[in-house]
RNA sequence: GGAGGAGUUCCCGAGCGGCCAAAGGGGGCAGACUGUAAAUCUGUUGUCACUGACUUCGGUGGUCCGAAUCCACCCUCCUCCA
């Protein structure tokens, strides 16, 4: 417990604060932000995927943010051993690690210190298993899961065949079931996380990501995307999935109207909120901030949490 | 003014005498989630005293054992002729 390193985790679905909430904690607590954000990882995607720029970012020192190239696949795993790396190097310099993002994945496995030993993806037995799915079925394919593992099987749904085929090949690349392997990747956390995150009511956050939507399309969404994706658009595996970006691009197509396609990236940030909420509502470590005065709600807390 | 066509549950849209609270899609809501996670997938979506009852398919009134489906009139919208 004593040697733990303290940290402080703000969380929460799209456009709900968490930035600016970090970076006032880090100015008062002598912290710097360490980004959970899996898309906010990509260099040169500002605008979509609403990077905090030098003027939000306040002279706050902001780790894991332009890490990787938008023709890189990346990954929870990659995430998790850079983001270990920054946090551990933050308090070495005796300042406080904020990690603040709406990736829920990216977080939890950090945090648990998640051991990621397990074998990547495999490229061509991937293809191989995507091809069974194509011409046999996902339910042929469901069939091939559960002769292997037929407890994972029990878990993952026949339509789920992204999740099947990782499934499948994790056993026939390691022999071993998921369980097992799951249980493998358990280690010791050596964090000790103080969990916030900013609570609207609904229809607030709706409003919220609209006007940011808005925002994003005067600040030049087009030209970012037509600067930065268009010309890599069948080689970004990862960001090429970013809200906004493949919106824009039906757009730039000519396939919808420019009032589609904001709309469209309105209804999916909605949508990706909705999921991110049930990612986080699950967690009860979590203190959840009303969206008035979050700043002094946290501090508050963090003042409950150092007197326990 | 005349001739056609259409009005369906939050939206689009199928249904055209019983098996219809009404296909399908969208959206909403809820959920799952360990190497693409801003991804992928699941469930649910008229009301209730919920294995049954009640209200609903533009309105009113009929036909029929029985209507969203047939008939009459009315209202609204669209197309064409004037």
């Amino acid at each position: 417990m004593i040697d733990k390193i303290p940290v402080i985790v703000i969380c929460g679905p799209t456009a709900c604060g968490k930035t600016g909430l970090g970076v006032e904690l880090a100015l008062r607590l002598n912290g710097e932000v360490i980004s959970a954000d899996s898309m906010q990882v990509y260099r040169r995607l500002d605008i979509g995927t609403a990077k905090p720029d030098a003027a939000e970012r306040r002279g706050v020192p902001h780790h894991m943010l332009d890490v990787a190239e938008p023709t890189e696949s990346y990954s929870v795993a990659r995430y998790c051993a850079e983001a270990a790396e920054a946090v551990a190097d933050v308090h070495r310099r005796g300042k406080l690690p904020i990690i603040v993002g709406g990736t829920g994945l990216y977080i939890d496995n950090l945090i648990n210190n998640t051991d990621f030993s397990a074998p990547e993806g495999d490229p061509g037995l991937r293809r191989e298993l995507t091809e069974l799915a194509e011409k046999e079925g996902k339910e042929r394919l469901h069939g091939l899961l559960r002769e292997l593992d037929a407890a994972e099987a029990e878990r993952v749904h026949p339509n789920n065949v992204k999740r099947v085929i990782r499934a499948i090949e994790l056993i026939k690349i390691t022999g071993e079931s998921r369980e097992s392997l799951n249980e493998k990747s358990r280690r010791p956390s050596p964090y000790a996380p103080l969990w916030l995150a900013i609570e609207h009511p609904r229809q607030a956050l709706y409003d919220r990501i609209d006007r940011r939507v808005d925002i994003m399309l005067e600040k030049g969404l087009e030209a970012e995307v037509r600067r930065e994706l268009l010309p890599i658009r069948d080689r970004a595996p990862t960001a090429g999935q970013a809200i906004g970006y493949k919106e824009m691009l039906d757009y730039i197509d000519g396939r919808v109207t420019l009032d589609r396609a904001a709309d469209a990236i309105k209804q999916a940030s909605r949508r990706y909120a909705k999921r991110q909420l049930t990612w986080f509502r699950r967690n009860p470590r979590i203190h959840w901030l009303g969206p008035e005065g979050p700043l002094e709600q946290a501090m508050e807390i963090i003042k409950d949490n150092k007197n326990r």
